[in-house]
DNA sequence: TTTATTTGCGACAACGAAGTAGTTAAATTT
DNA sequence: AAATTTAACTACTTCGTTGTCGCAAATAAA
């Protein structure tokens, strides 16, 4: 730690230490000849406030926790990127929380972060949470929470999503038009609100399309990577495999490709895929891949915009409030007709 | 803030802060039914320890800050996740600070760290950093620094690495071996040390091979993303455009993968691509890319591990030491001969 | 029984900064 | 010249927690 603090300042200027602390947040109340020796003294030894003793004497720490399922998706990286940016303008610090979609770790973490460790929570949760009652113990000590992409409709506060059941009912509807007729849908979660509304878009164009909804075609991949390669070779191995993937996620269209790989299965001439993902790499890929891409970025910084927002006014409780960003569907090789 | 306090749990007990506070940590001075009396309503009243206080106390922030230059690089999302790991065993937490690769952002950000809110510092050097005062100041003020990839020799701490000498020597030759005779050379930042050791390799290796060093062939990629597409696409369009790419850090690979498209070269035919990256998506590439692939996630946890081993002895000078860890050549179709 | 020792707890002083409520002295008004 | 205001500064408390020291009562040793 650095050990130049105010009253060393003082001692050395002979004055008191409210003097000095006064100087130097430019107080009307001290003299400017006073003022100007305090900010030389000050500069000259580095000082440099100590974070820690005003947080306690303000109760606020300046801080939000980030609290994430994963970094190894491109999405949250740019999404976090976009909360960082905002509080960095802000001057707020950011602590980053990964719960591994673990809703264990997830709990312990919100637990941690209850004892106003951090002013305001922004998060997305994992894929394994069921309840909420971290959630709510956690705004109960008066921590906002806002969410983004994974959101909690239980719980009320804002909400920042992409336009989940339009963008899974148009990556459907393209993989129908470029003639698929038998399209599975990857899930990742039942318990996220993301997968079903995704999965509600893939069902409505399926009906708009008269195309049977075949539950066996909705393949719940909540394994490990592992878990999910066996489940996606189950699929598209068996005799009549579809002719389109409509994938959750990122990943699992990555597997998705390896399988189709081993298999020697051609895409998109024997099967289309088509993911949410924001993969910079996806029109690289062999074929390029179609995506739904989210505005993670933006999302990420709204979120952060929202929670500040409030925080600002010192208020603790935001109100429900839904926030869509439209998600753009960017046509590549993987799903050529 | 949660709102409830050891003065509170006091009051309602019947006994003094300094017992509450003790039982709570399970201090032997405490009787082991007040102990039980105190746990259980800390339990009942939902009491969480106010991390601040305790700081401010004991002078120790239990957090670490980790200064990356970008996030939208794979190498540094699987170290920070590395770092996490181990903080997070540790019980502490992790600011996250991103420099964008300038300069001027990373001092800001060091000088803010100085007033001791972290313990220890986990870093990569921007692209852009030619003077260090700003890192021998932090040391100063008492807080660690170990370095991971981008390094600063200067510096005396711990430093891991990885064989960039002996990766770019092998990236070279492999190459020279599948059949290039004129290779050029895609280079960040003159400013890294990381980037002089990986070209020192490929000048030994092309040394070896008896192919004469061209320095036309260094192609300095210090701008953004349309400025390094402007001079790869020079190199490449030219009558004598190289028939080997050894890019030095992955996004630089990737524009060349854009510019080769854009120009109807077909990889690895009319020129070969090898590159320093973390991408997973590495072997679905169109052609999948030939990758010296680093142990980012083991880099970030030794950093971290070196950083504690430091912290738990509080000792804040950390002696001189190189950590290098192995990378891994993956050959894949981009460098096919 | 007297003297040590242990047990169980409380009072109090940090930690560093900030701000309230004084307290002078000088400047201004009456 | 007395009364009032203002300028410039200081003392002290607070934030919540920790830990040292001290103190009494209970227990053990002499």
């Amino acid at each position: 730690m650095s050990k130049v603090n105010l009253k060393e300042l003082a001692d050395k200027l002979d004055v008191s230490v409210s003097t000095v602390s006064k100087a130097l947040r430019g107080s009307y109340e001290i003299g400017s000849d006073t003022k100007k020796k305090v900010i030389d003294l000050a500069q000259k030894l580095g000082y440099s406030r100590n974070p820690y003793a005003g947080i306690l004497r303000n109760q606020k720490s300046k801080t939000i926790g980030l609290v994430v399922p994963e970094m190894t998706n491109n999405f949250f990286i740019q999404a976090i990127s976009g909360a960082e940016s905002i509080a960095q303008e802000k001057d707020y610090h950011v602590l980053i929380y990964i719960t591994h979609d673990d809703f264990n770790k997830e709990e312990s973490i919100l637990k941690h972060l209850q004892n106003g460790r951090v002013d305001g929570v922004i998060m997305s949760l994992s894929a394994t949470t069921k309840k909420y009652s971290h959630l709510e113990e956690l705004i109960q000590s008066n921590i906002p929470i806002v969410f983004f992409d994974r959101i909690c409709h239980e719980i009320e506060t804002a909400k920042i999503t992409t336009d989940d059941f339009t963008s899974g009912f148009n990556a459907t509807e393209h993989l129908i038009q470029n003639g698929c007729k038998d399209i599975a849908y990857l899930s990742l979660s039942e318990n996220l609100s993301i997968d079903n509304k995704r999965k509600q878009g893939y069902f409505e164009a399926l009906n708009k399309h008269d195309i049977k909804i075949n539950n066996e075609r909705i393949i719940r991949c909540h394994g490990d990577e592992k878990n999910n390669y066996k489940q996606i070779k189950a699929l598209l191995q068996g005799k009549n495999r579809p002719d389109g993937i409509f994938a959750s996620v990122e990943k699992l269209a990555i597997t998705s490709y390896i399988v189709c790989e081993d298999l020697k299965l051609k895409i998109p001439d024997k099967v289309k895929i088509i993911c949410f993902s924001n993969l910079t790499t996806a029109p690289l890929l062999n074929p390029s891949l179609t995506t739904i891409t989210q505005p993670a970025f933006e999302m990420g910084k709204q979120a952060a915009l929202f929670l500040f927002k409030y925080l600002d006014k010192k208020r603790t409780l935001i109100p429900n409030e839904n926030i869509i960003i439209k998600s753009e569907l960017i046509k590549r090789n993987s799903t050529r007709g």
